[in-house]
DNA sequence: ACATATGTTTACAATCCATTGACAACAAAT
DNA sequence: ATTTGTTGTCAATGGATTGTAAACATATGT
C-alpha cells in the first residue's frame, strides 16, 4: 500500500483519484494548498507526491524545488494542463521525478506512479523505519544506511537477533545456527561478542535501546 | 558526460538524435538490433538505455524485460508510435523506467534522460566512474583506461569480482565459477592469484581500496 | 630441447579474532 | 543483608586464516 500526497485544487480530479487509485493499492491524501502539503509533509510519510501546477498561494514549481530540498528521495510528479516541451523541461529542471500532462488516463498515472515508487524503494536500502538493515549478499549490516565493521561472528549473531525481533534466542539456539566459528565449548563467548555488537552499535547493558539481556535464557532484539 | 545506447532503426532518428544529444553531454552510441545491444552491453558501460519498440529479430518489451534482468541498475526508456495507455502500462511492466511517444521533441527526451539519470546515480552506488572496464571480448581489464597485464586466472577472478561489487565472493564460488584452469585442489591458490592481483592494480592488504579479505569467506570488490 | 609463461604448492610470517579466565557488576533468592 | 548464580568487560592468548616469497610443475611456443 503506497501513500501519496496530492496537491490539487481541483475538487473534480480529486475525487476521482481518491476513488480509482485505492483499486491500485494507492492510498491518497489531498491537500489544495501548498502550505498545508508542507504542514502534512512534516507530520506524516509519504511515498509520492503528485504536484498540480498552477496552485495558488506559492508557484508550484518553487513547491517542487523546496520538496526536493527538504526530502530528496520522495519523488514527485508533477501535472498540469499547459504541456508543451518547455514546460516539462521545467519542471525537470526544478528536480520533479515525471511529468504527466493532463487531461491523462488515471490508468497511466498509476503506471507511472508504480514505476517511480518501485525505482525508489529498490535503491534505497533504509527499508522503512528499521534502523537496522541487513544485506545478505553484501554480508553487511548498516544503522541508518551507515555500514558496521562487523567480523563474522557479529555479523551472524546479529543477524539472528534482527531477524528474530521481539524474541527471546537462546544461546543454545545461536551455538547451533552459527557454524562459521568454532564454537567448541561454552557459550561465554557469546557474551563477549555481544558485548563488542552492542560497543559498535552504541548500546549500553542497563538500559538497551537494542539488545537487551534476558536473565537465563539469551538476548532480544528490541526494535522500538 | 553520460553515455546512452540507442536501439532504434529509423536511420533518420538515429542521426537526429546522434547530432543533437551531445549538446547537452550525452554521447550516443546507436544499434539497429537487438542482439547487437545485448553485445555492446557485454562489452561496455552505459548510463542508460534508449529503447524503440516495434524492432525487427527479437520483441522490443522482451528485450526491456531481459535487459533489466541482467542490469537491473540500467535505466530504460522505450520510445514507440503506438501511444496509448494501455502500451505504456505494459511498458512499466517490461521494466522500463520511462515511455516517450514519437514524434517527441528531443529536448524532451534531454530532460527525460537527465531526469532518470540523476535519480539513478543519486541512489546507486556506481555514481562516480568506475575504475575498472572489462571488455569481454579482448579478454581485458583496463584501470582509468590503461590496460592491464593480466593472466588468465587473474583476468577471471578479477572480473568475478568486479562483477559481483561490494558483493562478497566466497573461495568455494570462485572455485566453482573458473573453470578455465585445473584447480585440482586446494583454493590457497587462490590467495596467490589474489595477491598477484592486489600487486598489479596497486592495491595493498591493510586498508585496501579495491579488494577485501572477508576472513572465512573470501573476497569483495568494493568500489569506493 | 630450450625458453618462457603461468598455475600450484610449500613454508613461514603476519594478522585476525574467538576464546578463555579473572574479576566486577548485577539480579534474584534466601 | 547475604548468598548464589548470571552477565559485563577487560586483557591476554592461541589457533586459525591469510599474505607472500620462493620453488616447483606443467603447458605453450620457438
Amino acid at each position: 500500500m503506497s501513500r501519496i500526497l496530492m496537491v490539487e485544487d481541483d475538487r473534480e480530479i480529486t475525487a476521482l483519484l481518491e476513488a480509482y487509485l485505492p483499486r491500485y493499492d494507492i492510498e491518497v491524501f489531498s491537500v489544495s494548498w501548498p502550505s498545508t502539503a508542507l504542514e502534512k509533509l512534516t507530520i506524516e510519510k509519504y511515498d509520492l507526491v503528485l504536484l498540480d501546477l498552477g496552485l495558488p498561494e506559492m508557484d508550484g514549481l518553487e513547491l517542487c524545488r523546496f520538496i526536493k530540498k527538504e526530502y530528496p528521495s520522495l519523488p514527485i510528479i508533477i501535472s498540469t494542463a499547459r504541456a508543451d516541451v518547455s514546460d516539462k523541461v521545467v519542471a525537470f529542471d526544478a528536480g520533479a521525478d515525471d511529468y504527466i500532462a493532463k487531461p491523462y488516463e488515471p490508468r497511466e498515472l498509476v503506471a507511472r506512479i508504480q514505476a517511480i515508487i518501485k525505482r525508489y524503494t529498490q535503491f534505497s536500502n533504509q527499508s522503512k523505519e528499521e534502523v537496522f538493515f541487513i544485506d545478505k549478499v553484501k554480508m553487511q549490516i548498516t544503522q541508518y544506511g551507515k555500514d558496521l565493521e562487523l567480523t563474522l561472528a557479529e555479523y551472524e549473531i546479529f543477524s539472528l537477533l534482527l531477524e528474530r525481533k521481539h524474541q527471546v534466542v537462546s544461546r543454545e539456539f545461536i551455538v547451533n545456527s552459527i557454524n562459521a566459528v568454532r564454537w567448541e565449548s561454552s557459550d561465554r563467548s557469546i557474551d563477549v561478542i555481544i558485548g563488542r555488537i552492542r560497543q559498535k552499535i552504541g548500546d549500553n547493558t542497563k538500559e538497551p535501546i537494542y539488545i537487551k539481556s534476558i536473565r537465563g535464557v539469551g538476548y532480544k532484539y528490541i526494535g522500538d
